[in-house]
Order: structure tokens, then sequence, then C-alpha cells
DNA sequence: GCGACAG
DNA sequence: ATCTTGTCGC
């Protein structure tokens, strides 16, 4: 597999992407990330899921492997998204949404790993990044809930960066699949509580970490 | 050709 | 992502 096959997989996925508003209803959502462990060149999958809209934690389904695939900009799914999905297996409790940590369709081929892990569970999923990696922009103003489009070569709104907590840098949110903008950006901010980060994204970093690092 | 570049 | 201490601000 080289690099032509697999913007090719992308392209291919990306055709099923579907748009569309999402309101809910929402009993249960999840958060996805993945951590390193350089030492023993391995990563940790972790998917927290939690209870709307109390945002407890309820459910931690984990999967730790080795990195096989290295980082290269706008590929990261093919190297965390494996695991990702051997976590979600383990999910006892179905969310009816879910935030991974990354972007959606705020990508060169639109298919970033939130669209991607959402398009292969289909359940609805919302890109939440800490930083840029595709699209155009301003800067939203300073208070929590001001945001600005992302607009992709054409013009079109393909995700927004969102102001989740006053004078702190913003997020980079993006539709995953069967969600659209609009409600992607209304759900960010009903799952952030004083902190720039969703607390489902909150949850399983901070897990992951934990189990990467200290073997819990 | 040059710069940018999720985690 | 990870490596890393103190430090500035609310």
């Amino acid at each position: 597999m080289n690099l032509y096959e697999l913007k090719a997989i992308q392209l291919e996925l990306s055709q099923k992407v579907r748009l569309t508003p999402f309101s809910g209803p929402v009993r249960h959502v999840a958060g996805c990330d993945v951590s390193y462990n350089r030492a023993k060149n391995e990563m940790t999958a972790v998917v927290a899921v939690l209870e709307y809209p109390s945002l407890k934690l309820i459910e931690i389904a984990s999967h730790t492997a080795m990195v096989e695939f290295p980082y290269i900009p706008t590929f990261l799914s093919f190297r965390e998204l494996p695991s990702l999905l051997e976590a979600f297996k383990k999910v006892k409790i179905k969310p009816e949404l879910i935030v991974v940590d990354g972007q959606g369709i705020a990508h060169p081929r639109k298919l970033g790993i939130a669209a991607h892990f959402g398009v292969t569970v289909g359940i609805p999923t919302i890109g939440c990044a800490k930083s840029h990696l595709f699209g155009k922009y301003v800067m939203p103003g300073e208070k929590r809930g001001e945001w600005k489009p992302l607009l992709d070569k054409d013009g079109d709104v393909i995700g927004a960066v969102v102001r989740t907590r006053d004078r702190v840098k913003p997020v980079f949110i993006s539709p995953g699949h069967l969600i659209d903008v609009k409600s992607s950006v209304e759900w960010i901010l009903k799952l952030t509580k004083g902190f720039k980060l969703p607390e489902p994204i909150r949850f399983a970093d901070s897990i992951s970490r934990r189990i990467s690092h200290e073997g819990i």
C-alpha cells in the first residue's frame, strides 16, 4: 500500500459521508482518543462513554497495540483507526453521538479520522481537533460560543473554529458523518464544561494517557 | 519550487 | 503525539 492507494481509499470512503442536521435524542455520548508509549512503541486507544446530559463517565473501553504505521499528515486514520475500532468493539453501551480527537471532513480529501470512523461504524461523529490542518478561516471573537466558518478552496463551509472558553485558543470542529456543521458546533458547546476541550475528549485523553504510561 | 502539515 | 519546570493569571 502506497500513499496513492491510500488516497484513493479516502476519496472513495468520503463519498459515503452524509451531512445532515442532528438534534438527538442523545442518552449517551462517547469520546475517542489515542495516546502513545514511545519506549514500548505502543499506542492505547480509548473510548469513553458518558451519560447525557449529566456528562458523567459510565463506561471505558480500551485497546493497546504496537504502532505499525507512521504519522503522516492527512493519513492519521491509517495509524490510529484500527486500534480505535478494536476499543469500540468492546463498548457495551452504544452511544448515539461520538466525538473523535481530530478532523472530520476538514481534510484535503474530506476524510479526517472522525469521518473515517463515522462511515465505518455508521454512527454520528464530530471531529474535534486542537489545531488546524485544512481550510481557510479568520479568528473568532474571544468569548466562549463565538465561532467562524472553516472554508475549503471553493468557499464551501467544511467546519468551524470555535471558542469553547473565554480567551483560550479555539478548537477546530468539523462534522464526521451523519451530522452537519451547525449541529456539530451546537453539540460541542453543549459538551464543553469549563475547559477548552469537550468532556468526552477530556476523559478519553486522560484515561488513554494513564493506561499507556502506567499500564492501569 | 515553497510553505503547511490533525496526532 | 511526546519530551519537560517553573510560572503567570484567574
